[in-house]
RNA sequence: UCCUGAGUAGCUCAAUGGCAGAGCAUUCGGCUGUUAACCGAAGGGUUGUAGGUUCGAGUCCUACCUCAGGAGCCA
């Protein structure tokens, strides 16, 4: 076996005219003649490799001529610039050995040309091969680094919620539900936020960061059964320190990924231009619940959507859709009425038949991806509301507590990763977002 | 839950109620700079399921199943 260094393709430039080794997997194969080009990927990219046949032994070329897709391949040669395509190399093929063959009786299934959708996701263990696939991947995980590190370096101390919960936190959408040893039921989480407000108010700054679960029907491009949430949630912290925050930590999340990810948006398709509007110098729109009706009204009567809005009501999607299209940077609507939000959310002293809430919705049509809102914290408010919604008053009782002792006014958000990944690469559908979506029809793989 | 659309070869799709087709993939052959390469050949089908109409159904009708898009709800 070859002595030379072990290389990945997204680094392979540094070693032009040496011999390097990738280890990884054949990703397509074209000949002409006596001259291979068999593309090779190794999980960091895709690289074309050129094999003439008097470079080498009889017997690797007919091998590596039947190989079939998707074997796995250690290949040792020297890297080159590619004669007819800038910035971009090849790799002249010295040997090949290979790891495990494809059989030809069973082979990769997945084309390079187009497939639809039931059969990619059947194969979704495979799907994940695929250049784009992975590339957003790598944007997922810079996204969930970058989320985590923006609130790691601003004192916010992590602190996970539980998963298995004893009731609805909200006491509003489907949950999944499930036994709990002999006579207990317990339910997935559907968000961590009731937990973090008790560990905010013990350790100031905090942020959760995991999977939730809505067993909601909803069969749309943006929704998922299983989700991964982060949720900052700040004592002495009002609304206006809310967006902010919200802001701020947009902004670095689509820093983070114009540093690391030029590549992988190309990959992708992603206009970069329109991640730059986002973080260039300008705050994010501010809109009140008033003047995004008012938008709306205004758009209606002009014929550019479809269905009047209805004051009071909550903004369906193309009407969240037309009001981020009106500006390139994510817009933040605040200060919706009361009664179509949560019973948790603070009333505006100015006109308590608001909340002090705020939805961000992205641009270009993604909708809401943070929601937010300054809590109640007063212990009489807070019970008159849970008796309102006719939730269980035992149920709460712990939290109750935390307007008991101690209560200051505090203010949190939550923003769904698999939205904020769809809208910063310009995906269809949030499916593509994580490895193994959950959908309403689909869990396997 | 409601509305709309789609199920035909491994994949993507054609086929006026009248012989089941193409491209890609696979196998075989050709080609020394190919770019989802190209050229030639071969194999590959219970047309989602069950009924019905008809001389004849992939095509029309009924029910069901599966998937997709949207609404509502939400991140």
């Amino acid at each position: 076996m070859s002595t030379a260094p072990i290389t990945n393709i997204a680094t392979i430039g540094q070693h032009v005219g040496e011999a390097v080794t990738l280890r990884g997997w054949l990703y397509n194969m074209r000949s002409s003649g006596k001259l291979l080009f068999p593309t090779f990927r190794d999980g960091s990219g895709t690289i074309q490799g050129i094999v003439p046949k008097a470079a080498v032994s009889e017997e690797l070329f007919e091998a590596l001529k039947n190989l079939t897709l998707e074997s796995s391949v250690v290949v040792t040669g020297k890297v080159a610039a590619h004669p007819k395509q800038p910035d971009t190399f090849e790799i002249q093929v010295e040997d090949v050995t290979i790891t495990q063959r494809v059989s030809d009786e069973t082979p990769y299934p997945i084309q390079l040309k187009e497939a639809g959708v039931d059969f990619l996701m059947e194969h979704r263990h495979l799907w994940l091969r695929t250049p784009r696939q992975s590339a957003i991947l790598r944007v997922r995980a810079t996204i969930q680094r970058a989320a985590a590190e923006f609130f790691d370096t601003r004192d916010f101390v992590r602190t996970d919620p539980p998963i298995l919960t004893p009731n609805a936190c909200e006491g509003t959408s489907e949950l999944f539900e499930m036994k709990y040893f002999d006579d207990d039921m317990a339910y997935l989480t559907q968000s961590g936020q009731l937990y973090i407000e008790a560990t905010a108010l013990a350790l100031g700054k905090v942020y959760s960061f995991g999977p939730t679960f809505r067993a909601e029907k909803s069969k749309t491009r943006r929704h998922l059964t299983e989700f991964w949430m982060i949720e900052p949630e700040v004592a002495y912290l009002d609304l206006d320190g809310l967006m902010e925050l919200a802001e701020g930590f947009l902004t670095h999340i689509v820093t983070r990924v114009l540093e690391a990810h030029r590549n992988d948006l190309k990959v992708i398709g992603k206009d970069v231009e329109k991640l730059e509007a986002v973080v260039a110098p300008g705050h994010f729109p501010r809109l009140s619940y008033d003047e995004a009706h008012q938008m709306l009204v205004d758009a209606h009567a002009k014929g550019l959507i479809e269905n009047a809005h209805t004051y009071g009501d909550d903004f369906g999607s193309p009407d969240e859709t037309y009001i981020s299209n009106q500006f390139d940077k994510p817009v933040m609507v605040h200060r919706y009425p009361a009664e179509v939000k949560a019973f948790y959310m603070q009333p505006d002293p100015k006109d308590p038949t608001k909340a002090l809430c705020v939805d961000v919705l992205a641009p270009e049509g993604y909708g809401e991806i943070i929601g937010g809102s300054q809590r109640v914290d007063s212990y009489d408010l807070l019970k008159s509301r849970i008796e309102a919604h006719n939730l269980p008053m035992e149920a709460f009782q712990w939290y109750l507590d935390l307007r008991k002792y101690g209560s200051v006014p505090h203010s949190g958000f939550g923003m769904g990763i698999e939205r904020c990944v769809a809208w910063v690469c310009g995906l269809e559908h949030v499916r593509e977002t994580i490895p193994f979506p959950r959908t309403l029809n689909r869990i396997y793989p």
